[in-house]
RNA sequence: UCCUCCUUAGCUCAGUUGGUUAGAGCAUCUGACUGUUAAUCAGAGGGUCGCUAGUUCAAGUCUAGCAGGGGGAGCCA
């Protein structure tokens, strides 16, 4: 075939340069048709929509159009009409076809009728070529994008958080442990535990559960920076919203205080929804149509609405107010369950909702003590459907203040000594939060399974592909 | 980890109080059809009923264990 430069199908279902000759690579969809002619419905990826490239039969060998069936792929190249058919406004009248790659049909695994989302986990290395991850995935990829957009046109600097971790102070939960000892000869101590010091740190190490405590020492010089990796989390979460291995976005303002925080936040979030929905139209438009018919709604009402911001202690006053009987009884100084937040959020308000100053004893050691010396400047964003969205706070710049929460939660300080040191030297009022990015992105897309946010979910009991 | 439901053809599911040869739609294959829209019409092939044990004359169906999955809860992002 000679040689063109490829089209995109995207800009080609725009086009109105009809006449013109134009080359397509693609996986195929669906062929149906007659003896006479064959139409074949083709997708390359760069928009949810496929081609339609008309075959007359009597210009292809048999051989050829035998082998274009659902799921292989083909180049095609033709010319550019306007469609004779109802349903498409343009597609390719076909001159030559290639194929790259034949897709046996009675074990090609996809077919052209809805698969159930359980049964495409279990074939996660070719689900990207249905309708429905196509639009996630990209989805997927404008979030990524706007976030480092977002960040960089506020003045924010990207700082590279480290994967391998020697802390476990992190305090965010059970972790995997790294090694290159020999699993079935390990040296070990006299008191029988193995000894870490002959492993390649020379110390035991684990996969990070979180990248906020070296984000702040960024933020210590930088001061605005944020985080965007992978985090891990050794925890037995059999849930929708849970993922072994997730990625999360950590900012982290010097000379922030939590009002500034919230203040982030919320714009933060706006911005990403607002994007999604200016850039990614056609993707929503499926998602809305096939999964959740109140998606586009509800990120426009996000978009538009004011966050509403209360305290723990109002949420929790609403909440007995509001005369419901719970699974969980409501009471001051208590964490709130699921329950209670999407009552909070989802029934009393309507709308996203920043909770703040919530009872020490249930937040990090990190996190600044208000006046009254029972609650933190801590802020959880709230969204309907999801539940918590972004967890962040204040951080205690104080070092006498912060030792002694360290000693409170009995963290041994020899662990944090390289934390401790931006207390004791230059410290400085500042601020941040996170955000699970998989969370985000089941909120922009109305999918209701983490599993299906994420290219190739882990989770317990579940490391394919 | 706890509670609960589910596992039958490639996919989505039906299968009665346990009873002869386990069904349907879609997909696939073959044929028909001069432009189709998840094309249509006709025909055909396709099953270790998740696995293991047990109860019974007889188990897809009842019981137990195990595995995998869904939903809810906890932990959290």
């Amino acid at each position: 075939m000679e040689h063109i430069r490829r089209n995109k199908i995207a800009d080609l279902l725009k086009s109105k340069n009809f006449g013109s000759e134009v080359l397509v690579k693609g996986w195929v969809r669906s062929k149906r048709g007659n003896k006479n002619i064959n139409f074949i419905a083709l997708n390359d990826g760069s928009a949810i929509h496929t081609i339609q490239v008309v075959a007359e039969v009597a210009n292809f060998p048999e051989e050829v159009l035998k082998l274009v069936t659902t799921g292989s792929c083909i180049a095609v190249k033709g010319t550019l009409v306007e469609s004779m058919g109802q349903g498409q406004s343009v597609e390719i009248q076909a001159g030559h076809i290639e194929v790259f790659g034949t897709a046996d049909p009675e074990t090609y695994p996809l077919q052209k009728k809805g698969h159930s989302l359980e049964f495409l986990r279990e074939i996660a290395h070719l689900r990207p070529r249905t309708n429905t991850f196509g639009a996630v995935l990209r989805i997927r990829h404008a979030m990524a994008f706007a976030i480092h957009k977002y960040f960089n046109d506020q003045g924010f600097y990207y700082i590279h958080a480290p994967i391998i971790t020697g802390s476990d102070a992190e305090g965010a939960g059970a972790m995997f442990r790294v090694t290159t000892l020999d699993d079935k000869n390990p040296p070990v101590l006299p008191d029988g535990h193995v000894d870490y010091s002959q492993d390649f740190f020379g110390k035991e190490t684990k996969l990070t559960v979180s990248g906020q405590l070296e984000a702040e020492l960024g933020a210590m010089a930088l001061g605005l920076v944020y985080t965007f990796g992978p985090t891990f989390r050794a925890e037995n979460s059999n849930t929708p919203r849970h993922l072994a291995e997730f990625w999360m976005i950590e900012p982290e303002m010097a000379f922030y205080d939590i009002h500034d925080d919230m203040d982030l936040a919320e714009d933060f979030l706006k911005y990403l929804i607002r994007y999604a929905l200016e850039n990614c139209h056609d993707d929503l438009e499926f998602l809305d149509k096939m999964y959740d018919n109140e998606l586009i709604a509800r990120l426009n009402e996000v978009v538009a609405d004011k966050f509403v911001r209360l305290t723990y202690t109002e949420a929790v006053e609403i909440l007995i107010a509001s005369g419901q009987s719970w699974e969980f009884p409501v009471d001051w100084g208590t964490d709130l369950q699921a329950e209670h937040e999407r009552y909070i959020v989802e029934k009393h308000f309507g709308k996203p909702v920043i909770l703040t100053g919530y009872p020490k004893d249930i937040k990090a050691f990190y996190m600044k003590m208000n006046e009254d010396g029972k609650t933190v400047r801590a802020m959880d964003v709230l969204f309907p459907k999801i539940g918590e969205i972004i967890g962040g706070s204040q951080r205690e710049e104080n070092l006498d203040a912060l030792l002694k929460r360290i000693h409170e939660m009995n963290i041994p300080e020899k662990d944090v000594w390289w934390y401790l040191d931006t207390r004791k030297f230059g410290t400085a009022p500042h601020a941040g939060f996170g955000l699970g990015f998989e969370r985000l992105i089941l909120f922009v897309t109305g999918m209701s399974n983490i599993r299906d946010v994420i290219p190739f979910p882990r989770t317990p009991k579940n490391a394919e592909f």
